[in-house]
DNA sequence: GTCGATAGTAAGCCTGGCTTACGATCAGCT
DNA sequence: AGCTGATCGTAAGCCAGGCTTACTATCGAC
């Protein structure tokens, strides 16, 4: 008896779970070999769209405290992909920079993404990968929309 | 300015990855009340499915070790929402049943649910969502079947 | 009877969030 | 000038939810 009743519940929720959950999995194990973790590849990913920030400006794109993100730049750091360099106009303020060594990192997990991308999609045209990226936007919208603004978020 | 450049990364990964999280975030906030976490509903919830189970039975479906499914076993009985009982048959062995008390529980966690689905579905009719489904449906099965299975896993 | 496989658990680790509290700095208003 | 309140980053320590490794008790097959 090999993998009786799997997934017995198709509700929505429990299947974006799933995917999310699997893909997390997936991808750990394409990339391996001492690589990024998860959160450390997503704030890499999206410092590359706003080099120069600070660390409040990213840690309120990727939705985290600030706290939180300074742990993950600490390690970027340690790794040697990401510099922290003083703002001359604010003291209080340290810009992130993408190190030279960042690119063919950054390669390399971009091709794995696309790998991982290229397998989950598997049997599904692209016409429908179309809708399902406009759905799944729509309902990022909604839950933003329905959020309390992290200002007062308490 | 509030709120730039919110989530540059359009790319499939990322949204799962951003509505699983707001999903889980909005649906923490909506059943709220000191309740479950979701750990504990998705064990639960999966539960109702299979009631009288083995523990390792059920954490095969979680997807789960048995250990880590025995931590939120323990926290579930502690609420008085399932109960152990020894297997007559293999005394090595524990079965799992849901308590009275998880009745009105899960009739709670249903409720909002469905409410967390109605929320972030709104502006997607009825005809795309069966579309996603079906789609989530197809990865979900592309990446289970590109895993090792768990008796391989190492 | 012995011996390998299986059910559950204990201890302790890791990731990735969080709150609370703090020091330094900025900026606006007296 | 000098306060005062907001903001930037961080330290300490918590929590959820996974994991590995190692153990005991038991089963079942030989």
């Amino acid at each position: 008896m090999t993998r009786p009743a799997r997934r017995p519940l198709g509700t929505l929720g429990f299947l974006i779970y799933d995917v999310a959950r699997l893909m997390r999995r997936k991808g750990a194990a394409l990339r391996n070999e001492r690589s990024l973790t998860q959160a450390q590849w997503r704030a890499l990913a999206h410092l590359t769209r706003m080099e120069g920030c600070r660390q409040a400006e990213l840690a309120e794109v990727l939705e985290i405290r600030p706290i939180s993100l300074g742990r993950v730049v600490d390690q970027l750091e340690t790794a040697g992909l990401v510099v922290r360099r003083l703002d001359p106009g604010d003291r209080r303020a340290r810009r992130l920079y993408l190190t030279r060594k960042a690119q063919p990192a950054l390669a390399r997990l971009y091709a794995s993404a696309q790998q991982l991308r290229a397998l989950a999609l598997a049997g599904v045209s692209r016409a429908e990968q179309t809708r399902v990226i406009a759905a799944l936007q729509t309902m990022c919208a909604n839950l933003q929309r329905s959020q309390t603004p992290p200002h007062e978020r308490r």
